[in-house]
RNA sequence: GCGCUCGUAGCUCAAUGGUAGAGCGAGGGCCUUUUAAGCCCGAGGUUGUGGGUUCGAGCCCCACCGAGCGCACCA
């Protein structure tokens, strides 16, 4: 036999060699007549169909009442046994024994049997029985083979473990790890009981451009692509918000999307290049308004999807009742310096400029910069509100594990938010922070015309002051302000990073089904 | 971008600087209620790539490719 075997060459160059053996058993198929990739193939019962109505049968019930059933799926474990065989079908969904004995399907087709590999899917119709040790099985009186695969699955005991292999092959991935598919479903749930608290409450899903001649509506470097017939640069968006707002202006009262986003930034365990995002507007809402909806939604849907008790995420718990914690982003702040008398400042003395300036140029602060392993040189450069945003970051934001709306930003960082109206010095806005990531950021917003055009402009100085992640300013956007806008207010929620909680995923990538990678070594990029 | 760790058979993993192994899978044989079925036999490798050190490198050094984790930037 190891003659015949010799010279077998995979049909696909880089192919193992057992590629080549299955080739042969689906050469085998066809000589007996047997398509190996046949067209259709109807079942009467999904495996988890079957199990949900004959599951809760004795053996001897099923004797009695025989059932004829038509099943499928991918062989995922083959227990061969001379004149019988057991094969653990899988559909994705549910997994189902079948039970074949030679003098029930045939000579013939228990020979094709041989040429049955893991991995191969196959249908049979046959009655529904228990085995001896009680396993829900079909005794197959008729086989029909469905398709070949060719490549070899991976071990069946541990499965698929390279994390490389993983993402670039999630196909592999899924069929040989049940809690990936788990994973993704929860996440399509969640999204649908999003969509359907959305609709509830008459938002209207809308679809505004992916591809923006001007990139806005958050501060973050932008991919470039390029229209051959127009001649001109478009940039993939960074956020969807100056759209629908203009759709605000519009009279859509409540419009919401939930769609990617792209940022030209780095890779790591919360961050994609392309997430997804919700966002909502609605006239008539201020801050207020919308973390209480942001609360609603969240805690809805975690209820939805992942029941009422706390969640298990990266060895710890959280909870996502509400209410959620609120806290001002200056609190935070004083909170975090609180054991260190050296700071010396409260909530409220954070805003005086000069203390804050002669604080962070103090061997005191070069001392906790130290401790938390934060470059301090940075802060010297910063006007006051970034300093203010960055102490938050810095010192604040990491402690944040329960879900904990933080307040009252800076303006010189929410460009496109309004002031509080009762403290125009700081931004009617909030940030949602749980598990130590932002997951939502939301405020009123900002609808005075004039006021935004000089909020761009001070964006646009300091663009050219350097900060590349500056907003730009969108004249238009201007104009549609210019139309009138009603009170509005809403919030972007990452979409990606709720469902690593609600999944217990620790990592991004554990979420997104094809998550961005290096193109694989030795494979050139497509000539367009 | 920087730092640390990793890359060995189709898969999961071993191997003091001294002959590259095991389990699963695949191949041959036995087996009509198994459960990661079992038993017997034989096969399977350019140790990520390219250099270097050494009598001798999977192991040490350098570069490159890819991945994981951490930092930085961000949501």
């Amino acid at each position: 036999m190891s003659e015949e075997r010799e010279g077998l060459t995979p049909p696909v160059p880089g192919w193992p060699e057992e590629s080549a053996i299955r080739l042969q058993k689906a050469e085998g198929l066809r000589a007996a007549g047997v398509e190996p990739y046949p067209n259709r193939f109807v079942r009467s019962h999904s495996l988890a169909e079957v199990a949900a109505a004959w599951g809760a049968r004795t053996a001897e019930q099923l004797e009695s009442e025989p059932a004829t059933v038509q099943v499928a799926g991918r062989v995922m474990l083959l227990r061969p046994m001379g004149k019988a065989s057991f094969a653990t079908l899988s559909d994705g969904e549910g997994t189902l024994q079948l039970y074949i004995r030679k003098d029930e399907v045939g000579e013939d087709a228990f020979k094709l049997l041989g040429l049955v590999d893991r991995g191969d899917f196959v249908g049979a119709s046959g009655t529904v029985m228990k085995t001896r040790t009680g396993e829900l099985s079909v005794k197959a009186k008729t086989l029909t083979f469905l398709s070949k695969a060719l490549l070899p699955p991976p071990e069946k005991w541990h499965g698929l473990t390279d994390m490389e292999v993983r993402y670039r092959q999630r196909y592999v991935d899924l069929l040989s790890n049940p809690e990936v598919r788990k994973a993704f479903v929860t996440r399509s749930r969640m999204v649908g009981e999003i969509r359907r608290l959305m609709d509830e409450r008459r938002f209207v899903e809308v679809e505004t451009p992916m591809m923006h001649p001007i990139p806005g509506g958050a501060l973050a470097r932008p991919f470039v692509t390029h229209h051959n017939a127009l001649d001109v640069d478009l940039f993939m968006r960074i956020a969807p918000e100056l759209y629908l707002k203009r759709l605000v202006v519009g009279g859509l009262e409540r419009v919401y999307e939930i769609n990617r986003n792209f940022r030209n930034e780095g890779l790591s365990a919360n961050h994609n290049p392309e997430f997804t995002m919700l966002e909502f507007y609605a006239a008539y809402f201020d801050c207020r308004d919308v973390i209480d909806m942001t609360e609603a939604l969240i805690a809805g849907a975690a209820a939805k999807v992942a029941g009422d008790q706390p969640l298990p995420f990266r060895g710890r718990e959280v909870s996502l009742r509400a209410p959620f914690a609120r806290v001002r982003m200056n609190d935070a702040i004083a909170n975090a310096f609180a054991s260190d008398p050296a700071a010396g400042f409260t909530p409220d003395s954070l805003d005086d400029e000069a203390q804050l300036d002669a604080y962070v140029r103090s061997e005191a602060f070069a001392g906790a910069c130290r401790r938390a392993e934060v470059d301090r040189d940075g802060y010297l450069a910063l006007s006051h509100g970034k300093r203010i945003a960055q102490l938050f970051g810095d010192f604040a934001e990491k402690s944040l594990w329960a879900p904990t709306f933080v307040i009252d930003y800076p303006v010189e960082i929410s460009p496109l938010s309004k002031r509080r109206a009762d403290d125009k010095g700081v931004a009617d806005r909030f940030e949602l922070f749980m598990c130590g990531m932002e997951v939502a950021n939301g405020f009123s917003e900002l609808n005075d015309p004039l006021e935004q055009r000089e909020r761009f402009l001070d964006q646009v100085r300091q663009r050219a002051g350097g900060d590349g992640e500056a907003h730009l300013m969108d004249e238009d956007y201007i104009r549609a302000l210019g139309h009138g806008m009603p009170p509005t207010g809403g919030c972007g929620v990452g979409i990606d990073r709720l469902a690593m909680i609600l999944t217990n995923s620790p990592s991004i990538r554990d979420v997104i089904l094809f998550p961005h990678m290096r193109p694989e070594a030795g494979r050139k990029p497509p000539a367009v």
